[in-house]
DNA sequence: CATGGATGAGTC
DNA sequence: GACTCATC
C-alpha cells in the first residue's frame, strides 16, 4: 500500500488522569481538579489538570500549593503510593480499557503511551468510501470536527461535495478520504465515550507525525483534520521543536546547524544538503517531513514490549543510596512490583520475559551522574519472582565497577558511590507455549498417564456431579478432556448420558456436524468412527501410555500427539488472544481482509432453511441457541463474489460467553473455550506450584508474598466455565462424534480435506492466522528507501483559506 | 532536592 | 549489550 496515502488517526485522551479520577469519584465532576503525586511537599507535583482548572490558570509543572492559590476550591486527588513510589496502575488499566475499545475498530493500532494510540484506518476508510456516497456526509455526522485551513468544517465538506476528478490542482480524493476518516473517528470516539465514559480528542491526517501535530489543536472532545494542502499553513508558524522526535537534542542541532527554527524554513534545503549536514537517513527524514511526508507505519502493537519500573532517589526523604541494605530494600520493592505486573501480564498475554535489565546511576564527586546498566537472560529454571529480580539485580550491580564496591565491614557496608537512580525492567517476551510451558506440559503428560488411567475407573462418580468431583479430585481440564476421550473408547454412550441427564440447555452438537473442529475430530478418532469418506488411512489409535512418545509428525491428519494438541490449543488461543474481544477482533479481521461490512442485524424470522432442514434436532435448539441470520452486505470485489455464496449466515448464542457466533465458527469457538480453559488451569497450577515451592524455599520464614487480588478474582472464571448450568455437559457436546456425509475439498492453504460447507470458514481461519502472525511479528518492514515519490511539491490551495492567522504555535503550549 | 516514572527507539 | 534520547 502506498505509504503516503494512508489515513492515520491519533486518539489522545483529554487530561486522562483527571478523567480517571472523576470516573472513580463522581463527586469531582464539574469541579476544578488536578492530579498530584507525592503531596507532602508543597502540595505535590501536578501531573494532570482538568479543563475547569485550566481555565483558572492551573498548569502542569505547578505544585499543588500553587494551584490552590490560583484556584482555591481546586480538588487535588493524589496518585497512590505503593512500595515507596507512585503507583499508576489504575491509569494504566483505564488506558487499556480505552485501547480495547479502539481495537474493536482496527487491529492496526499502536499504543503510543498510556493515553494515546495511533490507528491506521486506511482500510476502514476505503471500505466506507465504497459503501456510502460521500456526498451524503453532512456536518451533523461529524460534530466537534475541525479542519486546518478552513474556517469551519463546512468548507471542507463543500470541497468534497464539489469534488470532480477534473480538479487537477488539488488532490481532493485525499481530502475526501480524510472526511470519511473523520466520520469513522467520530464513531470511534463516540464508542470510547459510550463504553468507558472517557472523552478524547483526535488528529486525522495522512501519517503519524501530522496526526500528532493537529491532535492537540482542538481539545477537549474534539477532532482536527489536517488536509495535505493545509500542511504549509500549519508549518508557516510551526516551531521545529514541536515535531515529534525534534523536541530534544536532535531538534536543537537541526535548528543550530541550519540556523532556522520554523518548519517552513526546512523546505528550502535540498535533500543533498540535508543529507550532508546530517546523515543519509536523518537527512531524508527531514526532507520528507518538511513536506508533510512521514512514511513511518502504524505498528500493530497493543502490549508493551517491556515492563519496568524505576525510582529517582534524590531529595530529602529519598536520599541517594549509600549502604547495601537500602539498596537491597529498593531492589526488593522494584522486584516485587515487576513480579506483580508480570503476573497480570502472563495471564493476559500468555508470555514471560526472557531478559531483565537493571539500570542505575551514581553521582560522582564532581556532581556529574554516571549511569550504567546490566542485563541478565533468564534460564528455564529461573523462578520469576520478586526475590529473583532483587538478587540478580544486586549481583549485576555488584559486578560493575561504578562505585558499588563495598567499603567498611560487614555490618555497615557502604556503597562506594551513592546511587541516585535505580530501575529494573524485563523484556524480550516469549510466548509461554514456546518455552517453559511446552516443557511442563510434556512432563505433565509423561507423568500423568497412570493417574489418568486410575481416574477412568471412577468414571461413574464423575457423571453424578462432575463439577464437584472434578474439584475434589483436582481434575484439570486436560485430564478432563483425556477422560472424555478415553471414556469414549470404552463406552461410547457415556457422553450421551451426560448430555441427557445434565443438560439444561440443549447441547449444540448438531451444529458441530457442519463444522468439525479439531477437538471433535480427535474425539471422533478416539471413537474409531472413521467413516469419513476420504479418510483412507485409518488413524492409528494412540494408547494413552504412548502419548509421551508421539513425536511431532506434521502434515499428517492422524497426528494427535501432544505437540499437536498443544499446537492446536495455542492456535485456538492465539486466534482469540483477548478473551473479551475475540469475536469483535475476528470480525474486524474479516472486515479488514475482505473490506466487507458485516451488518449487525439479526433477523430471527428468516432462519436459513438449509440449517433447519439439515437436522431436526437443531430446530429444537433454536430457542435456546438463538439462531438467526446475519446478512452480509455485498460489494463487487472478487473476494466478495467468491464469498457471497452464502448471503446469510446463521448465528447462535454461545452459552459460555454469551457472544453471538457465526454458526460456521462453532468448532473454532468451542476449541477456543476449551483451549482457554486448559491454559488458565495450566497457569493457576504453575502459580500454585510456585507459591508452594517458594514458601518451602524460605525455610518457614514468614514472608509477605505478593498475592494478586485480581488473579484470585479471576480464578473462578475458569471454574465458571464448568459451573455454568450445564457447561460441563456442553463440553461433551462440543466433543461429540460426527458423521459427515458432506463432500470435501482440498484446502489450497494446508491441503487438508475440508467439508465444502465450511470451506469459507476454514479459509477465514487461515486468513486470520496469517494476519495474526503478521501483526505479532511486528517486523518493521518499512521500505524507507530513497525511492520516495513526491507527487506535489507546491501546495497552494485553489481557494484561499479564509482562516484568520492566529499563530499556530499558540495552539501548543 | 523538586515532573517522575514508563516506555520505545536509536547508536556505537 | 550498554547507553542515550525522546515523549507523555
Amino acid at each position: 500500500m502506498d505509504n503516503e496515502n494512508r489515513i492515520v488517526a491519533l486518539i489522545d485522551m483529554d487530561c486522562f488522569y483527571c478523567q480517571v479520577e472523576e470516573k472513580l469519584n463522581p463527586d469531582l465532576k464539574g469541579k476544578p481538579i488536578a492530579v498530584v503525586q507525592y503531596n507532602p511537599w508543597k502540595g505535590g507535583g501536578i501531573i494532570a489538570v482538568n479543563y475547569v482548572a485550566r481555565s483558572m490558570g492551573v498548569t502542569r509543572h505547578m505544585r499543588g500549593d500553587e494551584a490552590k492559590e490560583k484556584c482555591p476550591d481546586i480538588q487535588l486527588p493524589c496518585v497512590p503510593c505503593f512500595r515507596g513510589k507512585a503507583d499508576i496502575s489504575k491509569y494504566r488499566d483505564a488506558g487499556k480499557e480505552v485501547a480495547r475499545v479502539l481495537q474493536k475498530f482496527t487491529p492496526l493500532l499502536e499504543r503510543a503511551s498510556i493515553d494515546e494510540a495511533y490507528l491506521d484506518i486506511t482500510a476502514l476508510v476505503q471500505e466506507r468510501t465504497n459503501s456510502i456516497n460521500t456526498r451524503t456526509i453532512s456536518r451533523d455526522m461529524i460534530p466537534n470536527t475541525y479542519a486546518l485551513g478552513y474556517d469551519s468544517i463546512d468548507g471542507l465538506i463543500a470541497d468534497v461535495h464539489n469534488y470532480s476528478s477534473e480538479s487537477l490542482e488539488f488532490d481532493y480524493d485525499h481530502t475526501k478520504q480524510l472526511l470519511v476518516g473523520s466520520v469513522i473517528v467520530t464513531e470511534i470516539r463516540t464508542a470510547v465515550f459510550n463504553e468507558t465514559g472517557y472523552r478524547c480528542s483526535a488528529g486525522i491526517a495522512h501519517n503519524k507525525i501530522l496526526a500528532k501535530l493537529v491532535c492537540g489543536m482542538n481539545k477537549p472532545d474534539k477532532q482536527t483534520i489536517l488536509p495535505k494542502h493545509s500542511v504549509n499553513i500549519l508549518y508557516s508558524t510551526l516551531s521545529i521543536k514541536k515535531v515529534k522526535s525534534l523536541g530534544g537534542k536532535f531538534g536543537d542541532t537541526v535548528c543550530e546547524l541550519l540556523k532556522i527554527n520554523n518548519m517552513c524554513q526546512l523546505q528550502s534545503f535540498t535533500l543533498k544538503e540535508l543529507q550532508s549536514t546530517f546523515d543519509e537517513k536523518n537527512g531524508l527524514w527531514l526532507y520528507n517531513i518538511a513536506r508533510g511526508i512521514d512514511l513511518e507505519p502504524v505498528q500493530a502493537r497493543f502490549n508493551p514490549k517491556s515492563i519496568g519500573c524505576c525510582k529517582q532517589l534524590r531529595g530529602k526523604t529519598k536520599n541517594a543510596l549509600v549502604d547495601l541494605d537500602s539498596l537491597k530494600k529498593w531492589l526488593k520493592d522494584l522486584g516485587d512490583e515487576i513480579e506483580s505486573r508480570l503476573e497480570n501480564d502472563s495471564v493476559e498475554n500468555n508470555r514471560i520475559p526472557k531478559q531483565m535489565v537493571v539500570s542505575f546511576s551514581t553521582s560522582l564527586r564532581d556532581g556529574r551522574d554516571v549511569s550504567s546498566s546490566r542485563s541478565y537472560n533468564f534460564s528455564l529454571e529461573d523462578d520469576l519472582c520478586g526475590e529473583l529480580f532483587m538478587s540478580k539485580a544486586l549481583e549485576l550491580i555488584m559486578e560493575t565497577t561504578e562505585g558499588t564496591k563495598m567499603q567498611g565491614d560487614d555490618k555497615n557496608r557502604k556503597l562506594k558511590a551513592p546511587i541516585k537512580f535505580l530501575g529494573i525492567s524485563v523484556g524480550k517476551f516469549e510466548d509461554i507455549n514456546d518455552s517453559k510451558k511446552t516443557k511442563k506440559i510434556l512432563d505433565y503428560f509423561a507423568n500423568s498417564t497412570k493417574e489418568t488411567t486410575q481416574k477412568l475407573i471412577n468414571l461413574d462418580n464423575v457423571q453424578k456431579c462432575e463439577k464437584q468431583n472434578r474439584l475434589e479430585r483436582n481434575l484439570n481440564a486436560k485430564e478432563f478432556i483425556l477422560d472424555k476421550f478415553f471414556k469414549g473408547t470404552r463406552n461410547e454412550t457415556l457422553i450421551e448420558e451426560v448430555n441427557s441427564t445434565h443438560c439444561i440447555n440443549p447441547p449444540i452438537e448438531p451444529k458441530l456436524e457442519r463444522n468439525e473442529s479439531f477437538f471433535a475430530q480427535l474425539l471422533k478418532d478416539k471413537n474409531e468412527i472413521t467413516e469419513t469418506n476420504d479418510d483412507k488411512t485409518v488413524h492409528p489409535k494412540i494408547p494413552i501410555s504412548e502419548v509421551e512418545n508421539c513425536g511431532d509428525v506434521s502434515n499428517d491428519d492422524s497426528d494427535y500427539s501432544v505437540s499437536t494438541i498443544n499446537m492446536e490449543i495455542n492456535k485456538s488461543i492465539a486466534l482469540f488472544e483477548d478473551s473479551d474481544q475475540e469475536l469483535d477482533r475476528i470480525d474486524n479481521m474479516r472486515q479488514l481482509l475482505n473490506s466487507k461490512k458485516i451488518l449487525g442485524n439479526y433477523d430471527n424470522e428468516s432462519l436459513t432453511q438449509d440449517i433447519v432442514a439439515d437436522d431436526s434436532s437443531v430446530e429444537a435448539n433454536i430457542e435456546n441457541t438463538h439462531i438467526g441470520t446475519k446478512s452480509l452486505s455485498t460489494s463487487e470485489t472478487n473476494v466478495e463474489r467468491e464469498r457471497s455464496v452464502t448471503n446469510s449466515v446463521a448465528i447462535y448464542h454461545c452459552p459460555i460467553c454469551n457472544k453471538i457466533i457465526d454458526i460456521n465458527k462453532i468448532g473454532i469457538h468451542s476449541d477456543y473455550h476449551i483451549a482457554l480453559q486448559i491454559r488458565d488451569e495450566e497457569r493457576l497450577q504453575v502459580r500454585a506450584n510456585r507459591i508452594a515451592t517458594n514458601s518451602t524455599k524460605l525455610n518457614g520464614q514468614s514472608r509477605k508474598r505478593y498475592i494478586n487480588e485480581e488473579l484470585i478474582k479471576r480464578k473462578p472464571k475458569s471454574d465458571n466455565f464448568f459451573s455454568q448450568k450445564n457447561d460441563l455437559s456442553s463440553i461433551a457436546g462440543f466433543l461429540v462424534k460426527l458423521d459427515s456425509a458432506i463432500p470435501t475439498e482440498n484446502c489450497i492453504e494446508c491441503g487438508k480435506k475440508i467439508p465444502v460447507n465450511k470451506l469459507l470458514e476454514h479459509m477465514d481461519f487461515h486468513e486470520a492466522q496469517k494476519l495474526n502472525k503478521q501483526l505479532n511479528n511486528k517486523s518493521n518492514a518499512h521500505q524507507n528507501g530513497m525511492n520516495v515519490k513526491r507527487k506535489r511539491v507546491s501546495v497552494s490551495p485553489v481557494k484561499k483559506p479564509k482562516m484568520q492567522c492566529k499563530t499556530i504555535d499558540s495552539f501548543f503550549k
